[in-house]
DNA sequence: CAGGCTTAATAATTAGTTAATAATCTTGTG
DNA sequence: CACAAGATTATTAACTAATTATTAAGCCTG
């Protein structure tokens, strides 16, 4: 397995240190941050495989450095929080968290948590940058081109068409499309797909009426057509 | 689809209750175990398809019923571990789990993961694609060719030209034909399947008049010719 | 207050069932 | 062994139901 590189975010220098001393015995590259702006600017310039991050940062707070980061990756992240109501927990998986860590933590958990993320994850491991047609998905700088021109997509909108394009051919059911889209399921509409498809093929299709990529499969859900 | 069966085993009654109304409403079958002891005697005799563990557990931790599980059986285990510095339940993460979810949690996202797991399961499980003579069919393209020429079926001719090709030569009866192509249950006019069956040889045989795969058993049903 | 996701309503499309008739099979009988 | 009566299956097309496409309004978040 190559060196996975992980970006550990805390204010506090000692967790910082703690925490990369454990994920370096695990033979990881450990990038750090210590507010929310230098998280966000390390992670666009080097692009880590994960992200620990803690909730309390000064500056930008670390649910809404989630937030913006899942807006344009869909890297995995553990939250760091020291707060332990329900809610909070909650919302920092809504937010598209991977996992999360209450503190205080063993760092020797934190680690595990790492492995188990990279364990479940080797189907989603893949090429930067993958083309079909005249469209091309390039991941780290998560756009897409459509004839060498960039097309602007959504969070969602991206997170599907890679699924469909990591697999073409392969028909995927509305609630799988959901589980790529977002983490998990949460029971929402399955229906809100229909309106995703509609809108990438209104983004990538030459005649959205006659689709040549994203093919409907009749009471089956949908599937990019094979090179 | 037929009903799961899920061992639930935690020794709180209450988070067991809630797990199981959750799991109940998803159509799941639900047998609970309160230790460690009386859930290895639940497994064993029942042969649940999936396990959910909690990490405490009076008597025989839950790490130690994985491992000791793991040693007789590959059902899937979703751990519940608790929050605490306690270094076990990092053995756990490592011990063969297939996801975890920490405590609390929302039922409804506990649900969701058991969800993702059956949905994977088939995938890696059966087979990908079933041949017989110049029929292949490939089930996550959930397409079908003949002599390597794509055809057409619509979702229910798919699922029926699906069981027969997992048994070939067992004879079908119309009822068994319907079960097949919804999840169980819907008491329609069995006769619709003559038409399916009908519309499977004009796609399917070299000359549907004396079909050569899915052969009539007179006063019996159907049946897909022996390899 | 803008963008994006969801919901909801309705139009368009596709599939599935029913029902009627034709064809075929089975069996009992001469 | 041939044949007819009754039963079962094949075929067809009209009918009904289910699924998907499209549009627009509402909602949340940032």
């Amino acid at each position: 397995m190559p060196a996975k590189k992980i970006l550990v975010v805390d204010d506090d220098v000692k967790t910082v240190e703690l925490v990369k001393l454990y994920l370096e015995r695990d033979g990881c590259t450990v990038l750090t941050a210590y507010d929310g702006l230098e998280a966000l600017r390390t992670f666009r310039e080097n692009h880590p495989h994960l992200i620990v991050l803690d909730v309390m940062l000064p500056g930008i707070n670390g649910v809404e450095i989630c937030r913006i980061l899942r807006g344009e990756s869909d890297v995995p992240i553990i939250m760091l929080t020291a707060r332990t109501r329900d809610e909070d927990k909650l919302t920092g998986l809504d937010t598209g968290a991977d996992d999360y860590v209450t503190k205080p933590f063993s760092p020797g958990e934190l680690a595990a948590r790492v492995r188990a993320i990279f364990r479940r994850l080797p189907a989603e491991r893949g090429p930067t940058e993958i083309t079909s047609g005249d469209i091309v998905m390039n991941f780290p700088k998560r756009e897409v081109y459509l004839k060498g021109k960039p097309v602007s997509l959504t969070a969602v909108e991206f997170k599907i068409l890679a699924a469909f394009l990591k697999e073409p051919g392969r028909v995927f059911d509305r609630v799988e499309l959901i589980e790529k889209a977002f983490g998990y399921d949460f029971e929402s509409y399955d229906r809100a797909i229909d309106v995703h498809v509609f809108n990438l093929r209104r983004k990538l299709e030459p005649d959205p009426k006659k689709p040549k990529y994203i093919r409907t499969v009749y009471g089956a859900g949908y599937k990019f057509a094979e090179a």
